[in-house]
DNA sequence: GCTTGGCGTTGACATGGGTCAATCCTTCTT
DNA sequence: AAGAAGGATTGACCCATGTCAACGCCAAGC
């Protein structure tokens, strides 16, 4: 479970405790995930006030960050780690709602009280804010507000298509339209680091390799089938060549296009 | 099709042609879903921007206001009747993302085109704004977008609450569950209906007695279901008691509480 | 009043994926 | 190095739901 924290012995960029108030040595200002977070569109003076109400949280893998139904007191911002969030029916059967990576928010879809729950799948660090405090910084931050519309749209939009896998996907559509859509994330906060001008050693960066944090039963929970049905499906993939298992928590894909027109039904 | 609709020989309440900018005219003023829809939060002076950028559009009963992947050149508001929205797979399979009543708002989801399609079940009538000038508009009234953005967290909810019910819920649970959402639905725009003042009358009106406007197949296809299923299970559910079908489109519920315990699989 | 065409229901049968259970890795512990 | 424990995989079987097809009902049109 700890495994994908093995190169990171520690979160080195941040300091683990509190976060002090002032930008110059706030750790926002040095955010490894600011360009791709709700913080993105934020001005320094800006980031300021979020800054002041946000403090850095260590969750270890496999605990709970908050159960649906606790008060929702806190807003997130998950800045390193996996989070899986997940719903219960009464008997136990468990629906993934959504995995979240660094740069992801957490507080959109909420009421008085969580409506999910949220659990770290790897060691997870968070940015954490006050909900009452939050909304008194997005009444004076505009852009703030327009950043999270935009944002919601975005999750409503992927809400839809995740609709569209649960009720009329098979099996095998399920399993590699998720694994398009762990590589397309991938690719995408890959884009933003690189445009923020980061160094990434382009060299040994294996294109169609996707990690799998989460074990199979998650990834079951997320696409409403059993981790027996995934399994067997993985082999399948594995046998027609669609895919490689390097090992349990990474495939290779084999041809996105053709993958893709495996996910649309084609 | 048309069934509903004969209560309501014309849209009676608003001009059928275009609608004057002016706001002392403007249907905005006496829309009958105001309260309701996101122009609730708007006092009357936002309220004229908006008037002056909507046009009142309306729609046959079956056919098609928008296809997925058509340019989002227009968003609406639903004044009347009922509309499904729906994403297809290449080969025909279907999944109703959702069914939007009087007061709802398309455009939340979307990107340059529109991420789904768009069919009016009955006869409809739309508020129908242009993209480019709603977004001016929502440049200069922050109580709109703040309003959207609590309508984007709700729908975001829902749409989790959905992939539950696709993902782990059996057939049973999610006739149960769907009628449950109607029904609470229909409630509250009734209570809003009353809070703005209507006179409804309250006699003949059984609260237990649900409205379905839509057919057999779109039920089907909202719930991950085929239609013989959602047949079958109807008359499971009536056999046992939990429910009464008056006719094609109506539903008679037996006791909310326990039919809530059969949505959760209790 | 007959016909036509859309739905909705019902029946018989097929099957994808679930269930239950054994076995196989890994990785961690000692 | 042996043992233990938590995944992951595989196999055998089952069942909820899908598929295919017949039939019924009702409203619309001739």
């Amino acid at each position: 479970m700890a495994k994908q924290q093995s190169k990171l012995p520690e979160f080195a960029p941040l300091a683990r405790d509190e976060i002090s108030p002032a930008l110059a040595n706030s750790p926002c200002a040095a955010c490894t995930v600011r360009q791709q977070s709700v913080c993105a569109s934020l001005d320094d003076n800006e980031l300021e006030r979020l800054a002041a109400i946000s403090r850095a949280m260590y969750v270890a893998a496999g605990s709970t960050i908050f159960n649906e139904g606790d008060p929702a007191d806190y807003l997130f911002n998950v800045t390193d780690g996996v989070i899986k969030l997940y719903k219960l029916l009464a008997d136990g059967r468990e629906q993934v709602t959504g995995f979240l990576f660094p740069g992801d928010f957490i507080g959109l879809a909420l009421k008085d009280s969580y409506s999910y729950s949220a659990e770290a799948i790897s060691a997870v660090r968070l940015c954490k804010m006050k909900r009452s405090q939050f909304r008194d910084v997005l009444a004076v931050t505009p852009r703030l507000e327009h950043r999270l519309l935009s944002v919601a749209s975005n999750e409503l939009a992927q809400a839809q298509d995740q609709m569209l896998l649960l009720g009329r996907k098979t099996a095998r559509e399920k399993i590699v339209s998720f694994f398009l859509q762990l590589a397309e994330r991938r690719d995408k906060s890959r884009q933003a680091q690189i445009n923020a001008g980061a160094e990434l050693e382009s060299s040994k960066f294996d294109e169609d390799v996707v990690e799998l944090p989460m074990g199979r039963a998650d990834i079951a929970d997320y696409l409403g089938l059993t981790t027996e049905t995934v399994s067997r499906t993985l082999t399948q993939l594995k046998t027609d060549g669609s895919i490689q298992l390097l090992d349990n928590h990474q495939v290779r894909l084999g041809g996105r296009e053709s993958l893709r027109e495996i996910a649309q039904g084609l």
